[in-house]
DNA sequence: CGGCGGTGGTTACAATTGAAACCAATGTTA
DNA sequence: TAACATTGGTTTCAATTGTAACCACCGCCG
C-alpha cells in the first residue's frame, strides 16, 4: 500500500473521522458495478430471450467455440467461474442440445465439452450480436481510448487479483 | 448504431457465420464483469466482516452518509438499486440500529431515514477503508491514466444507459 | 493388491435476488 | 365526497446463487 493523502484524521477525542464524505457516484468500485451490470443486463437480455441461454451458460458456447475439447474443470480455469455454476450451465446446455459431452476413455471422471451442431449454429449467430453491442459500446471511445482503457483494465485486474490473493492488508 | 465492420459474413449456403471467433477474455463486457466482481467482492468482504454489512446496506449507509433526511424512495434515485432492495436493506440496518426511521408528518407514507449515532461512527469507520481500497486501485494507475478513465467510464456508461432506455437497435 | 489422499463433477440446502401482488395513504376527478 | 388512479413501502413466492457435503474415479505408497 502506498502512501495515502486521504489518510483518517484524528478528532478531539483522538477517534477516527472520514476526513470528507464517500462521494458514492465517483467511488470506482460502485461505478465499475453499475456500468458492468448495465452492460451485461442488456446483452443478456437480447441473446437469453432470443435462445434461452443465461450468461454463464453463454460464457461455457463462447469458451468452447473458441477451445473445443474443454472438460469443466477447464472452463473453470478459462472463465474463473465457479465449478457448480459452471455444471449447472453444462447440464442447461445438454438440455437445450446446443453442446455434446463424451466421456475421456483415459480418464472417467473427464468429461469432454464440445459444442453441438446446433450449438455452433446459435453460437455464430450470437457472436455477431455480442460483437455489435461492443462495438456499440467502443464507438463512444476514440482510438486512443480504447487503447488506454485495454491497459487500465489490466492494471486493475492484476491489483484486485492480488488483493484476493494476498488481502489487502500485508 | 455506426457502421460495422464487423458484420457477418456469408457461406456458401448463404447462412451468416461469425468471421471470427469471440475472445472472451478481450471483449469489454465480460472484462468489466470479472473486475466490477473481484472488486465489489474483495471490499465487501472487509467491511461485511467487520460491520455485518452487506453491499446493498453499505450502499444505503454511504448515501445517508451524505444526504440526511431521504426517503426509500430517494434511495432508490440515488443508488439505482431497486426499491425492494433498499427496503431490505433499510430492515437490516434498522435491526442492527444503524440508521434510524421517522414519519414524515406531511405525507404518512413517506418515512424519513438517517444514520443513528451508531450508524455515522460505522461509516466514519468504513469510508477510510473503502477509499483505501479505491486508493490502492487507483496507485496502479498514473495521473493521466485516472483522469482517462473516469471520462472512459462516463461515456461507457452513457452508452449502456441509453441501450436501456431505448434498446440498441431502433 | 488394499488403503488413502486428491481430483472431476454433481447434489442438497441455505441465503440472495427479482417480479409481482399487496396494503396503506394520498391526490384527483366528478 | 365517492370513486379511482398514484405513490411509498412491504410481503410473498419462485428463480438464481453460493457453500458444503458428497460420490465416483484416479494415482500413489506400503
Amino acid at each position: 500500500m502506498t502512501i495515502d493523502n486521504n489518510a483518517p484524521q484524528l478528532n478531539a477525542e483522538g477517534a477516527a473521522v472520514a476526513r470528507d464524505d464517500l462521494r458514492l457516484e465517483k467511488f470506482l468500485p460502485y461505478r465499475l458495478s453499475v456500468l458492468s451490470n448495465r452492460v451485461s443486463n442488456a446483452i443478456a437480455q437480447a441473446y437469453g430471450a432470443r435462445f434461452h441461454l443465461t450468461i454463464p451458460a453463454w460464457r461455457v458456447m463462447a469458451i468452447l467455440g473458441r477451445f473445443p475439447d474443454l472438460s469443466a474443470a477447464e472452463l473453470v480455469e478459462q472463465t474463473a467461474m465457479d465449478k457448480v455454476a459452471i455444471s449447472r450451465a453444462v447440464s442447461s446446455l445438454l438440455k437445450n442440445d446446443y453442446i455434446t459431452r463424451s466421456e475421456d476413455p483415459a480418464d472417467r471422471r473427464r468429461q469432454v465439452l464440445n459444442l453441438s451442431e446446433l450449438g455452433r449454429d446459435v453460437y455464430a449467430r450470437i457472436v455477431p450480436l455480442a460483437q455489435q453491442y461492443e462495438n456499440d459500446l467502443m464507438a463512444s471511445l476514440s482510438t486512443d481510448e480504447r487503447r488506454q482503457l485495454d491497459s487500465i483494465i489490466e492494471k486493475l485486474m492484476d491489483r484486485a487479483q492480488a488483493w484476493a490473493e494476498r488481502g489487502l492488508m500485508d
